[in-house]
DNA sequence: ATATTTGCAACCATTTCAGTTACATTTATT
DNA sequence: AATAAATGTAACTGAAATGGTTGCAAATAT
């Protein structure tokens, strides 16, 4: 898999800290680790999401769109995700159309993989952005696990 | 996510089918619709996991080494996927670790993706290879549902 | 005006993946 | 003993995905 829905996941929990003004890809790339240009990239999917909204020009930036509780980890992961990954490729194999086993085995395996996959995404459902940022609280050093800093503290210097 | 997974759960169906003899790659590579030299490749893992045995030379090929009861798709999905695949990629980022929200982001993701993942898990361990079986009989056309046909019946013609 | 910042297209390097070729080895059959 | 059939494995290939990078137009605050 591909580091997408870590890497925005981890930019929304920025986003939900500093909440307060926008926020720039260098800063959200610094933090992530990785090139503003592909934060930019993921910013965009994000927006068309609903999830973020973006200022343009001098003093711009991400800002969270919604209240973190509004926005759970399934959502996030169904916006990144190429459309209908199709978690476990059975889509993508080629079974013989002469073989009766061949034949039924695709949609087998659909249904079966199926609800594994619907057994994860209903656990992923159930994780509201709102809970990372309780859960990142309670691992941050005790001055930082209140609610959010004042704007542009060093709470979270881009490193 | 590649088609390692799919590909083997159907070879190991065929195999529970004609559990009888011997099936050599090319006729499982015919069912599922890929190369011989794949499947060799997959049935080499298998077999190092345990789940198959093969013949060398002559009216050789691949055997289940287990009944289909005692394979689940979980153990199938593990052996098949390269070592700790780290389903959302969480591993793979880079988090600044000078941002104090990049420093415990890592792992707090871990932790709370990996809820979902272990979901995931337990819905593929409650699968086992027999469970497949029955499904497809239930799908395939009736004078093929029973039991295992006859050895190298026309009941799979590798296409 | 100027500096800052997003938006976006284009390109590049790396990696992964499945398919393929080639060949040594093993074994059944005759 | 000879032959044919099959696995085991290494190596190469082409395509696709991925993330990083450059470049530049457009927008906006100061």
């Amino acid at each position: 898999m591909n580091t997408r829905f870590a890497v925005a996941t981890h930019m929304l929990a920025f986003l939900a800290y500093n909440s307060e003004q926008p926020v720039s890809s260098e800063v959200l790339a610094g933090s992530v680790g990785t090139h503003p240009v592909v934060v930019r990239r993921l910013v965009s999917t994000l927006r068309n999401a609903g999830f973020v909204r973006t200022q343009l020009g001098a003093g711009g930036g991400a800002l969270l769109a919604r209240p973190a509780a509004a926005i759970s980890l399934l959502d996030v992961f169904l916006a990144v995700q190429e459309p209908e990954p199709d978690l476990f490729a059975v889509g993508s194999t080629n079974p013989s159309t002469h073989c009766n086993l061949g034949r039924v085995m695709q949609h087998t395996l659909e249904d079966l993989l199926g609800s594994a996959e619907q057994a994860m995404r209903q656990a992923l459902a159930a994780i509201s952005l709102a809970q990372v940022m309780q859960q990142l609280a309670a691992q941050l050093p005790a001055d930082y696990s209140g609610p959010p800093p004042a704007p542009q503290s060093a709470a979270f210097p881009p490193g």
